[in-house]
RNA sequence: GCGCCUGUAGCUCAGUCGGAUAGAGCAACUGCCUUCUAAGCAGUGGGUCGGGGGUUCGAUUCCCUCCAGGCGCGCCA
């Protein structure tokens, strides 16, 4: 049977005392005290419950705790202030409740209870564009999200969604034309085969790229043939079809070597051409079923509503010169994830300045009864600004590409390590895997710390800090306590039933370990991997606190030292845990 | 013009259905390494929560208004 976390044995005896006071038990809910001054934990439901009433908060106080149950796990319960029940329970029960969660495997984290057939699209790199800082928040947010929905024991697919299918190719096509018009692809004679081998390399894709886009909002006719070309693309001109399925791959192959340096990986690598032969039928039908209109040449679907304060325009399935749009692929995508994948939840880890966007396709789809019953979530997050307040870039002007900043980061913990004489006498392969870790940990912990739907200012000098609350600061307490472990386990001691803690710091230790399974429930319900970022800092700091105040290994006491020990290993088992849902990988030593 | 978002310590940011004395890191200053890793610990100073109204026993949190900034608004993604 798993176990429950402490919050919700505490709710759990509140609750039974609001009903046998005749109160409504929504108001039972027990939370980390405000003031650890006057109690471990707190209730303020007698204050809600007297305002519904319009009775005196401390009578409603007062009776709720004569009808507590279970009074003997409480040390201390009083009423202050206002009608604050304030709680403190007994350093036994404290430590009963550590032993339970050392022999659950999942801490006192339940499953959801109805698990849900989750998509998770995030990433959404363009072919041919490089990852550059911007696809960082949804990169990592996304895949925090896939592990904390995993974890709770939904059943996730994540979609990379490669936006692979848009105008861009259209201009590339065109840009290497007017570089290359002798290759065969461009002679629509030609009846193939076409070469095997890609004509361009990623670099040169990069590099044409912001050439063609420049050359094409600069002249009219060249953005004309870029739609053209665009079109016959997407109607299937051969040659132009061979050209794209080399970009595709050159670019796929490079992406999944960024991706992997993240530690971030993909169920499915679908793009938006994955959903080209489903288009032309789909507009069909929603013409026929009366969804789809003509309007200013182009098709569409209507999705104001009269109750709209402001005009919301309607979602363009086809240009008036032929040629699909992200969102006519967007709302084919939603078809075949709630009809083949049976999702019960889509969320998009997108920007959120693409909010009309997905208001419009989330409206379109709920219209045309592609939603059927799913919840289709935009997961927004803010604008990663530079130092100026403007969005990143770099002193050249440009965008920091994910590769050179993944780069900067472990060469600046490598430099670390050199300064202060660390791990010298590890072999080189050693030395670069920490580096690698540490570097991706103050990357993940510098973005997910801030509230997803905040800007924030990207500043370099943020990524070169491992001091303070920083990847590196809870990297390292882990490591600690591994040492520790590893000492003490080659000295012979064992790990033995924890006992009632001796200190203060050891009991704030303790308590902070109880609030994990809220502050992972949280997180995933508020989509907000931050919370779990206060957490996982938090406990790191009362855990150094102990560290410094108890030493372990020299503890006389031979039952309060295997005491501790089991109190490392579950300290230990929490940072593992919530260091993985955030992406992170914590070295054997550093 | 209309709509959405933001404004909290010198700087960067938290603040989880309204709750008690608003927190952290960095920066500044003071201590702690013959003791389990000092990427650490202990401590000091630093705030009219943009301004003004309102609702409430109680507002950084909810409502109104003003100021400042950002973003979005039919054939780009």
């Amino acid at each position: 049977m798993a176990s429950i976390s402490m919050i919700g044995k505490l709710t759990a005896l509140l609750s039974q005392a609001f009903v046998s006071c005749g109160l409504d038990p929504r108001h039972s809910r027990v939370i980390i005290s405000d003031r650890p001054d006057l109690g471990q934990f707190q209730c303020n439901g007698a204050l809600a419950a007297a305002k519904a009433l319009k009775k005196n908060p401390r009578a409603i106080a007062e009776a709720v705790i004569a009808a507590l149950p279970d009074r003997e796990i409480f040390s201390d319960i009083s009423i202050a202030g206002a009608g604050f029940i304030n709680l403190t329970i007994t350093d036994e029960f404290l430590a009963s409740h550590m032993r339970e969660m050392t022999g659950d495997g999942r801490l006192g984290c339940l499953k959801s209870s109805q698990p849900k057939n989750v998509i998770v699209d995030f990433g959404g790199p363009n072919v041919a564009k490089p990852m550059h800082v911007g696809h960082l928040r949804s990169t990592i947010i996304g895949d925090c999200l896939q592990r904390l929905f995993r974890f709770m024991g939904d059943n996730v697919t994540s979609d990379i969604h490669l936006g692979d299918w848009g105008l861009q190719m259209g201009m590339l096509i065109c840009e290497l034309k007017r570089r290359q018009p002798e290759l065969p692809y461009f002679d629509a004679s030609h009846a193939g085969p076409y070469p095997g081998e890609s004509p361009v390399t990623i670099d040169d894709l990069e590099e044409m790229y912001p050439v063609a886009s420049a050359r094409c909002k600069g002249d009219e006719n060249e953005m004309e043939a870029a739609r053209a070309a665009t079109a016959e693309l997407q109607q299937g001109r051969p040659g132009y079809r061979a050209l794209w399925g080399h970009f595709v791959a050159v670019s796929v192959s490079a992406l999944k070597s960024d991706f992997g340096r993240l530690g971030v990986s993909f169920d499915l690598w679908r793009g938006e051409s994955y959903y080209n032969d489903r288009l032309a039928g789909m507009i069909e039908g929603l013409k026929a079923g009366g969804h789809a209109q003509v309007s200013e040449g182009a098709i569409v679907v209507p999705v104001s509503s009269p109750s709209d304060k402001k005009e919301i325009p309607p979602l363009i399935l086809e240009k008036s010169e032929g040629g699909y749009l992200y969102g006519t692929t967007d709302l084919a995508t939603i078809e075949e994830r709630t009809g083949e994948f049976h999702a019960d939840l889509v969320l998009y880890v997108v920007d959120k300045r693409q909010h009309l966007h997905f208001e419009q396709v989330f409206r379109a789809a709920k219209i045309v009864s592609f939603a059927r019953n799913a919840e289709l979530e935009h997961i927004a997050f803010g604008t990663m600004n530079g130092t100026d307040g403007k969005p990143f870039k770099t002193r050249a002007g440009g965008v920091m590409k994910l590769k050179d900043l993944i780069a900067m980061v472990t060469e600046n913990a490598l430099e670390r390590m050199r300064e202060n004489r660390i791990a010298e006498d590890f072999d080189e392969s050693e030395r670069q895997s920490i580096a690698r870790q540490v570097g991706i940990a103050t990357l993940k912990f510098a973005d997910l710390g801030n509230h997803r739907t905040s800007d924030y200012v990207f500043d370099v000098a943020n990524f070169s800090r491992f001091e303070g609350r920083t990847g590196p600061y809870l990297l390292y307490t882990a490591v600690r306590i591994k040492s520790i472990l590893r000492r003490a386990s080659d000295e012979g001691l064992v790990p033995g039933p924890i006992l009632a803690p001796t200190v203060p710091a050891e009991r704030e230790l303790m308590l902070n370990l109880c609030w994990l399974p809220e502050k992972i429930r949280n997180a995933t319900a508020e989509r907000a991997p931050n919370y779990l970022c206060d957490f996982i800092y938090t406990l790191a700091q009362v855990f150094s606190r102990f560290y410094q105040q108890c030493h372990i290994l020299r503890e006389e006491d031979p039952a309060v030292q295997s005491s501790w020990l089991a109190l490392l290993q579950l300290c230990l088992r929490e940072l593992e845990l919530v260091l993985s849902l955030l992406g992170m990988e914590i070295p054997e030593r550093m």
